[in-house]
RNA sequence: GGGCCUGUAGCCUAGCCUGGAUUGGGCGGCAGUCUCCUAAGCUGCAGAUCGCGGGUUCGAAUCCCGCCAGGUCCGCCA
């Protein structure tokens, strides 16, 4: 257990029974008191009508009566509260040695022995991610860290859409439009290059009723598992596909597996969800296709039918979600999704056609908001898009004119380009992942690539310090007398540091990343002001100095593990 | 028409699930700070009817109801 932990439960537990003696049974909460006014606080508000006497006097009783121990310097008794304020010394003493054991496995909680499957981006591989949807990955990969941290064996996964009309746009497109009528493109990856097939062929279906049912039939044949028309579509999308998986890994994301939406037609699991949804008694027939009414699940709106079944017996997207879904239940223990709000009803419908074929291991879905332009929305098919690649290179690019800036004639030109590497990759993800998924995201640039206060150059920054401290170190042995620790800047600092458990565990099962993000800001602030306050190798009291220095080495320790679980890396000098 | 999400200083954002003590940060603005471990830092100042109106409560940014604004969805599309 972690000291934080153990400090908690301590206060609780004995919290419990002091009131236990006055014949009270209550859960304990304890709070996070304002700054200044301890450590841990317990309001005594609520047992006031209880024990008939005023929160104060509650407090003042509990406050006197609390037993001593190691973890607590003073409690403070306060307008109904019971404030804590935890011994300074005993706990740098415990984080520290924590620290230096565990190192960069610090804040990883205990093997849970569960699996989880995060499934993320799942895009359609007709063109190259765009701004819009690199929250997905980014909020779906982080969560993998996350998850890892926590303790649980995870797998990531990208439902590959290798059936739906998108793809069958883009395979028409490749086959019929001559390359000379396109644009030249911006790039030679191939995600780039066959996009421009995508969207003139897709002008092209909608102005044309021909085109329009050459690329139906496409799709029929590719749903009826025509091998030589799956074939066809899979040779379209591949080397999309290829492209986008060589976006993600520039911003160090790689998926474990690849589920194409055609297995679960190929091996007829589709054909059972139908024929078992087929049975329930909210499932109706119109015109020879076949709904279930949702409408007593809470589902409102014009239309409450869902369709899983068209009137030529084909499936629908949604169908052989459900059969994925279905599948994915026995894989893992829990299952995540990452989705784009646009996806809430189906996901919901999914759910609920999940929970009427007696699926109990239903998705917990993240939803993200949109990324959008000033000018609006992005569309890759109305060609509206900031792309992912070029982003990730304006940022780089950018990061590497600060780095100049501010090092030139310090450092070489090959150093500088890859500090901007990191920095401008990490800016991208950070900018990403520090808001909560749930918000409304309009993209500036401006914005994008401001690498001032809370960004990622701040905590990377942070870490540059301490690294540049520790390499001017001679010392090489991690040793401290956590009683010299007392500075209000290194106490400060050292709670810091015994947080990031916490931060983990709450992060993690509210599936909240941003609160890494936030932590990290937090902690990288607490270090600068140590590093003002505190002189480390030029303190002349030797072990005060030792001792600061390993509260240094912790300090990179925490900060490497924390921007590692948002897939940001830190440079030793910038 | 209905469902879901969001609304916190000029701009961006945390806190909301689980109500609690002066709503934390950042950008931008103003004023300081490098004979001292990298000033991508640090310090101070100014700036908030927590969208609006009710309700519950000893206590509401947080819970409930209504309204307003923005996003998103309501296809035999994916």
């Amino acid at each position: 257990m972690y000291a934080l932990e153990e400090c908690q439960h301590h206060i609780s537990s004995a919290l419990r029974s002091l009131l236990k003696k006055h014949k009270v049974e209550t859960e304990v909460r304890l709070e996070i008191p304002p700054q200044e006014m301890g450590d841990f606080a317990f309001p005594c508000f609520s047992l006031a009508p209880v024990m008939k006497q005023s929160p104060a006097r509650i407090a003042e009783e509990l406050a006197s009566a609390f037993p001593k121990h190691d973890w607590i310097a003073r409690i403070d008794a306060k307008a109904g509260y019971v404030n804590f304020f935890i011994d300074p010394t005993y706990l740098a003493s415990i984080t520290l040695q924590t620290v230096l054991e565990r190192k960069e496995t610090y804040g990883y909680l205990p093997e849970e022995k569960k699996k989880v499957i995060i499934e993320h981006t799942s895009a359609n591989p007709n063109g190259p991610l765009h701004v819009g949807r690199a929250r997905n990955p980014i909020i779906g990969d982080t969560l993998i860290r996350m998850f890892k941290a926590a303790g649980y064996t995870v797998e990531s996964q990208f439902y590959l859409d290798d059936l739906g009309k998108q793809v069958a746009i883009l395979a028409w497109g490749l086959h019929h439009i001559d390359p000379s009528e396109l644009p030249k493109p911006s790039r030679q990856k191939a995600d780039h290059q066959k996009v421009a097939f995508y969207q003139l062929a897709n002008e092209r279906m909608k102005s044309d009723d021909a085109i329009a049912s050459q690329i139906n039939d496409i799709v029929k044949l590719s749903e009826q598992g025509d091998q030589a028309t799956i074939d066809m579509i899979h040779a379209a999308y591949q080397p999309v596909l290829q492209g986008i998986k060589e976006s993600l890994a520039r911003i160090h994301i790689t998926l474990d597996t690849f589920i194409p939406e055609s297995m679960f037609v190929r091996n007829e699991s589709v054909d059972a969800v139908v024929r078992a949804l087929k049975q329930t008694p909210y499932c109706h027939e119109e015109e020879g296709a076949f709904y279930l009414d949702m409408a007593s699940f809470g589902i409102a709106g014009r239309n409450t039918k869902f369709f899983f079944v068209r009137n030529d017996g084909t499936t629908l997207y949604a169908t052989r979600d459900i059969a994925y879904h279905q599948w994915k239940a026995h894989q893992a223990d829990l299952l995540v999704n990452v989705l784009g709000e646009d996806h809430k009803l189906e996901s919901r419908q999914v759910s609920i056609a999940l929970e009427l074929l007696k699926v109990t291991n239903l998705p917990q879905v993240v939803f993200y908001a949109f990324v959008s332009l000033p000018e609006g929305k992005m569309s890759t098919r109305k060609g509206r898009v900031v792309y992912l690649d070029d982003l990730i290179d304006e940022c780089i690019e950018r990061a590497y004119q600060e780095v100049k800036k501010r090092r030139a004639g310090e450092l070489s030109e090959s150093k500088m380009r890859d500090i901007a590497q990191l920095v401008g990759i990490g800016s991208l993800r950070y900018n990403i992942i520090k808001v909560q998924p749930e918000k409304d995201i309009q993209f500036k640039w401006e914005d994008a690539l401001n690498f001032e206060g809370n960004a990622v150059p701040f905590i990377q920054y942070a870490h540059a310090r301490a690294c540049s401290i520790l390499a001017k170190a001679t010392q090489t042995h991690h040793q401290f007398d956590a009683s010299l620790l007392t500075h209000p800047s290194e106490t400060m600092l050292i709670k810091q540091l015994a947080r990031l458990p916490l931060v983990i565990d709450s992060a993690c099962s509210g599936c909240r990343p941003h609160a890494i993000a936030n932590y990290l800001y937090e902690t990288a602030s607490a270090f600068n002001q140590f590093y003002r306050d505190c002189p480390v190798l030029a303190e002349e009291h030797a072990m005060r100095s030792a001792s600061r220095l390993t509260l240094v080495y912790a300090t990179k320790l925490v900060l490497w593990t924390a921007l590692d679980l948002l897939g940001v890396t830190a440079p030793e000098e910038m």
